[in-house]
Parts: structure tokens; C-alpha cells; sequence
DNA sequence: ATGATAATGATAGCCGTTCTCAAAGACGTG
DNA sequence: CACGTCTTTGAGAACGGCTATCATTATCAT
């Protein structure tokens, strides 16, 4: 069972309708694997013809993220970005390039367990953690002065 | 030498000049040991008596920010918050509970090299790094039906 | 098909941040 | 100290992402 069926089904469970911008929105999520922004979305659905409503794509990301179908991603910039959550115990954090924006995924499986140790030794019970390493990707560091 | 000298003196070398708005920001971040957003600092030296401009915060913190005087600090609620970098090698994270919105700082040196770890594995220069756990604090766990 | 009810989308509003520009202040010089 | 120049300052307008509003449209059980 795909990422989109999954969402779609779960998201009519809980409304008890389905509609076709939510639909649109969920089936381009679907095909990324990393994050988009709420314009991002918007522009990649006027562009393919939908005729969806800003509204309706902030509803649509809304509700998967309570439900845990989507990832919030912050990088820092003022705009909210989403991606799919694929797998629950298989996520990724970003490295962003401040020279030429590129934003690239990677995981780490020492960096997670840094980062349960920490959360267990402070009362604490986190439920989710945020991760965004910034600096000059490879490319850009070679076309430096 | 304090973080409020040195701040202030920096920040003169570089411009020329020095102006009484700005310094009054200093002076306030240099009391704090976390962060605190433009619109606190704004209203903590209104209500001190300072007739203080909104720009002026920006402009003063965006100029220590480009110094590296100061961390920028994103806790994903769309609001920017700036702390004072004490020393170059000693920084922290920040825990923010869902349910009260207290911010709690934490140093971590396993977290840190595992940060570097990853960076060091990527053909990235990673310049800066920022991490942040969400979850519930110990008060409001017990608090909780 | 019908009607109750949820989803949609244009638009207005909100809020943090940045821009603009005239007035005030800082500093080197006479 | 007074003057002139150049920076800083602050009120308010502008901007951009996001949320709220509400009349219209679409969905679905009956
Ligand atoms: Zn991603
Ligand atoms: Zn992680
Ligand atoms: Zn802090
Ligand atoms: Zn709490």
C-alpha cells in the first residue's frame, strides 16, 4: 500500500468525506520525498491545470500533519515545508547550502541515538526533534573565489 | 571583558559610529543567557522607559548576527529569537514543551560530535547547526490526566 | 433524486519582519 | 565649543506567509 492510498483513506476515516483539492494535494506529496512548500504545492497544481485554493492546500498539509501522514519541516527561512512520512521509524533531516539554497536529506543513525540519549536524560519525553545542518555545499565551496 | 563590552565595541569597529538604540539592545541581551525575540526585547525596554523603534531591534540584531555576536535561534512558531554567543566553543539547544511553550536550554557534547560526524561524511562545510526537541516537560506530564 | 453536511476557493485579515525617509544624533575638524 | 557631514534612529507604510470568513459547490447516505 502507497504513501498517497494510505493518506487518502486515512484523511476519509476521520472526515468522513473526500474532495478533490485535498486529493491533488496528497497524490503530489506522494510522488516527493523530500520537502515542499505550501507554495511550492499551489504553484505545481495551478500549473498542472487544478484549480485549487491556497486555503485548501494549507487545510489539506493541516490535517495530515495532525494525523502524522506528513512531516513539518522548518529550515529557517519564515516558510513552512512538508514531506511524506514514509516509514515511522525511518526519517531524515536536512543540510541546506546558504550560498545556493539546495536543501538535501540525509540520515543517521548515530545522530538519532545522540539524540535519545538526550531526551531520556532530562524528564523529558520528546516527540519530535528538529535537525537542519546549514553551510556551503560541495559545488558551491569549488566555485569560491 | 563581558559579551556586552566586547558586543559594543565590535559592532563600533565595524560601523564607525555608535547610537543609543543599539545599545540599549546589547545591554538587554547581554543579561539573558537564552534567547528572546525582537518583539520581547522591543517591550522590555519600552516598559524600561527607552523609546526604542521596531527597526532599530532588527537592525541591531541582524548587525550582530552578521558578526556572529549572536545565535539566531528558529523554534518553528514563526518567530525569530536571537541569544548571545558567549564563547565560540560552548553553545546550546533548546527542549520546548508543546503544552506550556516553556523554552529549557541543553549542552550536549555526544550530540555535538555526532553533528560533526555527519557533516564531516558529506563534502559539506557545515557553518552552523541547529537543533531543537519538542515534546512534553516534566510538569506537564504529571499534570496530565 | 434529495437534502444534510463537509469541502472548496476567493478574498480579507493578521502578524512578524523589512523598507522608506525625514529628523535626530555622533564625531572629526576648525 | 560650533559646524558640517555622515550614521543612526523611529514612525509608519509595505511586504509575505499564513489563517479566518463565508458564499458556493461537491459529496454521500438515504
Ligand atoms: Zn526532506
Ligand atoms: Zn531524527
Ligand atoms: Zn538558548
Ligand atoms: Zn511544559
Amino acid at each position: 500500500m502507497t504513501w498517497t492510498d494510505t493518506t487518502l483513506s486515512r484523511l476519509r476515516e476521520t472526515t468522513g468525506r473526500s474532495g478533490g483539492a485535498r486529493r491533488l494535494v496528497v497524490e503530489l506529496l506522494g510522488r516527493q520525498d523530500c520537502c515542499l512548500s505550501a507554495q511550492e504545492i499551489h504553484d505545481s497544481l495551478r500549473d498542472a491545470g487544478g484549480r485549487v485554493g491556497t486555503a485548501s492546500v494549507y487545510r489539506a498539509l493541516d490535517g495530515m500533519d495532525e494525523l502524522g501522514l506528513v512531516q513539518r519541516v522548518d529550515l529557517g527561512d519564515g516558510v513552512a515545508r512538508y514531506e511524506p512520512v514514509h516509514d515511522e521509524g525511518h526519517h531524515h533531516h536536512h543540510l541546506v547550502c546558504d550560498d545556493c539554497g539546495k536543501v538535501e536529506p540525509f540520515e543517521d543513525p548515530g545522530l538519532e541515538s545522540a539524540i535519545e540519549r538526550v531526551a531520556g536524560g532530562r524528564g523529558y519525553s520528546v516527540a519530535a526533534h528538529d535537525v537542519v545542518l546549514r553551510g556551503a555545499c560541495e559545488d558551491c565551496r569549488q566555485h569560491r573565489d
